[in-house]
DNA sequence: ACGATAGGCAAGTAGCTGCTTGCCCATCAA
DNA sequence: TTGATGGGCAAGCAGCTACTTGCCTATCGT
């Protein structure tokens, strides 16, 4: 559906986050190579399926495109949804005394 | 703790995203006014506990300061936290073919 | 054709989350 | 002082979520 709330419910999970840094590192990255990524880098040890699961949440929410490419399927980073969040609230603002 | 995962997690509500909403238009706003605002714009009708609940995760996120003052307990909105959000990831990117 | 690789689908489970409920404390007005 | 107002604390419950497990489909190399 790609609402706003989708957005916000894909950020919300540090594993999630670290795919999508991985992603902006290195764009069209398949979902062994993003597996691996995990495993190496920051030490989780998810499942395939755990992996693929959080990867359909970010494409639900439209923070990350895929493409099937024979038997392998690729990932992009999209940044475009982050602009709900972005211009929705003032990152500098202290009213507070 | 204030850590990162704080914020993605406090922004992960409708009704806390309202109420920064609302503490955007209008800071010191106390519980009451706040719960007030959801019931009357919002049409949602939760308990006043359940706010305060959502307030707390908020506060400790440090997306909301507050300040007693006698028997009213009142609320800012502050953005900073943000930063840590827009600064992470672009919001233009489009490597994918 | 055969096996191996890359990925998908669905059910089940443990843990977290939002909400309610009930009771409590502090502050202000009469 | 008494009552009313504004808010806090803690337990309990229902629903969601992340993860695993098991089995399946499709593509590539030989």
């Amino acid at each position: 559906m790609r609402s706003v709330a989708d957005v916000f419910r894909a950020l919300d999970d540090e594993t999630r986050r670290l795919l999508l840094d991985g992603l902006v590192a290195r764009g069209g990255q398949t979902l062994f190579e993003l597996c691996t990524m995990l495993v190496t880098r920051h030490g989780l040890s998810s499942t395939r399926q755990a992996i693929s699961q959080h990867l359909g949440v970010l494409e639900e929410a439209g923070l990350v495109v895929t493409e099937r490419r024979g038997r392998t399927k690729l990932h992009w980073f999209r940044g475009e949804p982050l602009a709900a969040i972005t211009e929705r609230w003032p990152t500098d603002r202290e009213d507070a005394p």
